[in-house]
DNA sequence: ACAGTAACTGACCGGCTGGTAAGTTTCTGG
DNA sequence: CCAGAAACTTACCAGCCGGTCAGTTACTGT
């Protein structure tokens, strides 16, 4: 027919050793969430990420270490902060703040699968568990259990071990965010607006913390007074 | 040498038609409480129960078939229950009997295994997601909400929205199940003793909910005022 | 233009596990 | 004592998945 072309224009992939990796750690954390660490297969991983699954293995050593890469490079940076958000403010204002942005950066990222997995799965791997405890649950309990003692020492919270208060609040947020998830079989959560969950969130740790006494009058919140 | 024995006085194995369903049932829930649905092994299984794999599928048609046996016969009797608590007594009574009742329930099976499941792999087995959600979830929550309604008409509790009371009273319980269980990262709450937690938990709840005039003093509840 | 190398592919291996079925053991009635 | 059936075991199959490696393709320097 026509002549032939001896030189293909449209190369089946390209050399990209320098954003392989991230793409690969993108996929992985997407299929993570998904499926959990167990269930989560190679070759579903290398397809999202445009790559064949020999190529994984270029840039990471096993499953599970590809997985620790995960947590280090993506996870940690985007839940571990959130100091910026107590700067000002009086305690009930900050727990407030704290409330809101914990649950809104929960809301970007699908957060619901990667939740399940660490609350679940991630006793399995001792050593991963305790990275992720040292950079991701006590930095934010720091974070958190600060707020609380400030309010406790200005009068404004009543007399609560801080600690225990820390993990009721964060008891409250983590079962709420795998409730209003996709997967949350069809309650009343399901449907209902994410705004409106964490309104009532923030009104039912506010009511458990404050001092009846003290007035610094929260703006919304509350249920509807019928 | 000497003669043989024709008549073996000691049988490999039994035939218990009557029981066996029984025990395989048993051992299915103490392996899939520890290692979830899709890692539980049915050779795991078989052992504990004294028999061999081949025998499993003498009495159930596939590991699936399995698993939903153990919810309908083994997990939902358990749970389901708690009607004899709200008896009598005060909506705050009432609450903290039913949040210790709760709490000790879970604290005699094993039932850290058996939440993650249900929170981590159920949904992926929508028709027994369903089963589970109108058996024991929405059971449950009829219970607890109850409580909640008839505290706010007496006066004794604030004006929330009792559904959304409901679900702010299970996610402390459920989480706190979840840390204090055989799993938990080495938090304090893996050391601190269960009773104290319940403690909390109520001590917490309690104070979300009453409004603050009314008088039933909650007994040993509260922190330390240090 | 053309090695030479780095990046990548895809066929393959081995172990594991749900499920099957042929064979073995225990029990029961006559 | 002895069929014959019921209960159970064991060896096996098939598919799946993490991991490997020999070969293929895209790029680079000269």
């Amino acid at each position: 027919m026509t002549e032939q072309i001896p030189a293909p224009p449209d190369p089946k992939w390209r050399r990209l050793p320098q954003e392989r990796p991230q793409q690969i750690l993108e996929a992985a954390l997407s299929v993570f969430s998904e499926h959990g660490i167990a269930a989560a297969k190679l070759e579903e991983i290398a397809a999202r990420a445009g790559v064949s699954k020999g190529t994984i293995y270029l840039y990471f050593q096993s499953k599970e270490e590809l997985f620790k890469e995960v947590v280090r490079q993506t996870v940690v940076p985007l839940i571990a902060r959130g100091d910026d958000v107590l700067a000002r403010g009086t305690p009930t204002e900050q727990l407030e703040n704290y409330l809101a942005h914990q649950w809104r950066s929960f809301e970007r990222v699908q957060s619901e699968g990667w939740i399940r997995l660490v609350l679940l799965e991630l006793h399995k791997y001792p050593d991963l568990a305790e990275f992720h405890r040292t950079e991701v649950v006590e930095r934010s309990n720091r974070v958190l259990g600060d707020i609380v003692r400030r309010g406790v020492e200005s009068g404004e919270f009543r007399a609560v071990e801080p600690e225990a208060a820390v993990s009721m609040i964060k008891a409250l947020i983590l079962m709420h965010v795998l409730w209003t998830g996709k997967h949350a079989s069809t309650s009343r959560l399901g449907n209902k607006p994410r705004e409106q969950v964490l309104r009532e969130i923030i009104d039912f740790a506010l009511h458990a913390l404050r001092v009846p006494g003290t007035d610094t009058p929260a703006r919304g919140s509350g249920a509807p007074t019928t």
